[in-house]
DNA sequence: GTCTATATGGCGATAGAC
DNA sequence: GTCTATCGCCATATAGAC
């Protein structure tokens, strides 16, 4: 896994070629294989094979596995944030932005099996890959946090004593219920409806 | 990964010799090397080296190397829910039984780095392995989820309209702080008090 | 720049001695 | 039952032709 580099290595890639059209179509490739296999489980041969190319060519783009796998993880985090939130910049009143927001979070995370295998993925991989995990909390969870935090904070309303406290909250409601009826398959087992857990948070929000 | 077995292949183990020394000495030593390299990454040779025995007395003991992960992953699921949960019958005032609970359970989670590191698996290989996944939904996130349920039910004077939901919120809360604090390497990109998470949740279930 | 072909090594799994 | 030795395969990574 660690391996010794020539010094002066560059960063992970070429440089002048991370954006041409091969790099992405490699990237492209690597991200099936990686999602489905995981790093270890993911081969040089199958990624060259899902990009249409050879896998001199994948190592002409790329300096080695771990380069290609930190390249592409840092590519997927940050066109994620994007979609997971719209840039709506949440008005107008609680109930309404807050049962919003969280059914069109949910469905989104919940429906999206490439956003299920990606986080399947950095969290699996997280304890091999810390800078990877961080990556994906400064890309994707931190920008979360902060938008529900600063709308919390700017309705006092509410009468929350922490607001930030209240966003993690949330947060975690959200995630979790997906990481047990999706990511762990828990929806037989321990089965309940979106609405209940949604109505539970606001309830306990505006109460 | 998914391999024709004789016709007939009883479970997974020698069934006769599971709980022999041997075995539970095999099992250890698996245990520090699926832990430490993720199932992919995990060698044969790697585990009978951490066992302190030969390779073939691994395969004498397990059919194969999806024999041996699967049971190491349900030995580990079924000894990890008596320590996370004391078998206290959870009785009293609320506002000491979750402030006690929830600050018992967040000290667990962070501190125990072999179960962040066996969740990570999990979650790393549940699109790969989802019976494991429940597995660990059945034994650890399922009774968890009972005794919360049960405790907030049992108390109506909380004013809770749908405690079930309630205790999914408990949970993903003290889940994802877990998760991003210690699995995910954020706890300097998003810091926060342990304190400040279960006083927000206290507050919102007694407001 | 991109290919085919290959070197080098580790992997899962088993045979056969004891 | 447990070992050593080995088989056959697939992995990462590179050399060299075009």
């Amino acid at each position: 896994m660690v391996r010794i580099r020539r010094a002066k290595a560059k960063s992970q890639e070429k440089e002048s070629e991370v954006n041409t059209i091969k790099s992405q179509q490699i990237l492209q490739g690597a991200i099936q294989v990686f999602l489905a296999h995981g790093y270890a489980g993911a081969s040089m041969d199958k990624v060259a094979v899902a990009a249409g190319v050879s896998k001199a060519t994948v190592y002409s783009h790329f300096q080695d596995k771990e380069g290609l796998f930190k390249a592409l993880v840092q590519k997927m985090t940050q066109q994620r944030f994007k979609s997971v939130f719209g840039d709506q910049p949440l008005k107008g009143e609680p109930k309404i932005v807050l049962s919003k927001l969280l059914s069109a979070g949910l469905e989104k995370m919940t429906e999206d099996s490439e956003y299920l295998a990606f986080k399947r993925m950095v969290i699996g991989e997280s304890g091999r890959f810390p800078e990877l995990a961080q990556a994906c909390v400064i890309y994707m969870i931190k920008p979360v946090f902060e938008a529900i935090s600063q709308y919390l904070t700017s309705h006092p309303e509410l009468n929350l004593p922490d607001p930030e406290a209240t966003s993690r909250i949330i947060m975690g409601a959200l995630v979790h219920y997906v990481m047990v009826q999706e990511m762990l398959h828990g929806s037989d087992i321990l089965p309940m409806e979106k609405e209940r857990l949604i109505n539970g948070l606001i309830d306990l929000i505006l109460k």
